[in-house]
Order: C-alpha cells, then structure tokens, then sequence
DNA sequence: TAAGATTGAGCATTCAATCTTG
DNA sequence: CAAGATTGAATGCTCAATCTTA
C-alpha cells in the first residue's frame, strides 16, 4: 500500500487531491501575476519578457517556427506575440535570405534595454516571493515541480 | 545566514529562483490543460466547472457579485462566464426580487449532471496525475503551496 | 504535397467606461 | 453619488483554415 491516504474516506480525499491541485494551478497564476505587475512597470508582461528571453538565447534570429518551440506553444501565437512586441518597437521581423517563406525576428536596441529592466524587475520580486522559504524547502518545491514536469510535461 | 543559497554566485542564484519560480508557473498551467482537456469530454473547461461548483456551493443562487467574489475574479469576468454557461443551458439568470439592480444565477438540471460527470472525470485525472507521489510527497507540496498562497494570495 | 506564417473564431481574463437602480 | 451588471478594448492562448513558397 503505497499510501496512508487510503485509510481516509473516499470522498474526503478527493476533496484532498482537488484541493491540491487546484492549488497548484492557483499558484501558478498568482506567481504569474506578480511577475506581470512587476514587469508592467518596465512596459513589459511575462509572455513578452520570456519570448525576447528566448530569441536573445539563440546565436542567430531565430525564425517564427523556432521560437514557437522554443516557447512550447503553437505558431500562431509566436505570430500574434510578435505582433505585439514588433507594435512596442521591441522586436522586428526581417526576411530570411535562406527560405523566403520564413522570417526571423530580431530584438531592437529598447528591446534589450527593456529586457534586461525586465530582469533585474523580476529578480526582486522572486526574492519577496521566496523570502519566507528556507534553501532546504526551495529545494523540495524544485524537485516535486521538475517531477511533475518530467511526468505530465 | 537563513539559506545556505547565498554562497552562490549572484547569476546562479538568481537563474535557480527564477527555475523555480517560472517551474510554478508552468506546472500550473500544465495542471490546467489536463483538467481542460478531461472536462472537454464532457462539454467543460476548468473555469465553467469551477463556476458551476460555486454557484451550487451556496444555498440560494448567488449574484454576479457574489460568484465574482467567490471565483476571486472581477465582476465583468463572472459576466461573461455565466454567458456561455447560459448559452451552454447549464445556467439561468432570474431577477433578484429584493433589488432590481441585481441577477440571481441558477444551475439547471443539465447543469448539476454535467458538473456531477466534470467532478468524476476531475478526480480520475487526479489519480493518474499524482500517481507517482507518495502520501508524504504530496502533503509536501500541499503544504508548500499552501504557505505561498497565504504569503501571496 | 510539405512547411512557414498568417488570419479568423473562440475561450478566459483584465481594465475602463457606461447604464440602471438604490 | 454608490453599487450591480454589462459592454468594449486589450492581452494571451488554442484550433482550423488559408496563403505563399519549397
């Protein structure tokens, strides 16, 4: 028996596991939202700062295709996110010479700037967030999250 | 010293919180695509669920306000969610009879069975999501979460 | 036909403005 | 004027369809 929970009702743990795992998710947008306010400040949101995180890693521009998987989502919100980010004037799109039906997006000099304001901005809200939690703890929260990550990711 | 962390270079530190904190972010919303993708089955997403579990939480329907309060979200959200319940027929608007300025918001008869089966295809996708974690892992993380959402909530 | 990118429609959410009623 | 509800505009995401190029 690889768990003591089964000597609860059936019911109760239920309630239990949805009570996990809504917290879970309820965690993840009120980190997401403290990100977002944070990075407002510097005109920034979170999907904005991680994608010019994401084209910044790379060597070469990174076509549309690329960053889309760089960022785990569909193409046509990579589109839509570069829209936004070029009509900030923090990204601009410039044909590949290689294939003509791609494009490859570059980030502007304010686009730079803006993400690395977004860093140091996000660095001082993860140390508020964090500051109740022990190194050992932070640890544990690390490992059950890479873990649910490595199985339902 | 309250963390040994801080013998780390400062880069280091900082890409390890913001690992942590961006793992959060994701493990919730890969939480939320599962139970979206289980609740699809039977006509549901997360946020119509979670709405209709409210509403029936209470002993007479709620208002607007109220469900907004409840689901920790603004009035115009709860608008527009109660919209396409209604358009779904699993919920009904009637008129506040103590203040006209007010609606009253009913689950149907299709409702209540819907949200009955959304409840059953939830705590299925519980099963298999936690499948992995001991009883003490998940009190681990229950109570991890639980301390982020009181510091942060 | 495949692949890269875009567009259109829809869900979920926020904020600001508005309309009705207290 | 306050409060309840709605509407319109914006962000961010998905999927399905389309357009262009390989």
């Amino acid at each position: 028996m690889y768990c003591s929970c089964v000597n609860k009702l059936r019911a109760e743990r239920t309630e239990d596991l949805i009570a996990l795992l809504i917290a879970l998710v309820h965690g993840g947008r009120i980190t997401e939202a403290r990100f977002d306010a944070a990075l407002e400040a510097v005109g920034l949101s979170l999907p904005k700062w991680h994608a010019l995180k994401q084209i910044l890693a790379v060597e070469e521009p990174p076509t549309l295709r690329l960053l889309a998987t760089q960022l785990g989502c569909v193409k046509s919100n990579a589109t839509q996110l570069v829209d936004r980010l070029a009509a900030d004037g923090l990204v601009r799109r410039t044909p590949d010479p290689d294939d003509r039906r791609s494009i490859l997006i570059e980030v502007t000099d304010e686009g730079r700037r803006r993400y690395e304001a977004g860093t140091r901005a996000i660095a001082a809200v993860e140390e508020e967030l964090l500051e109740g939690f022990s190194c050992a703890e932070r640890q544990e929260l690390s490992g059950l999250l890479r873990r649910l990550e490595v199985r339902w990711g």
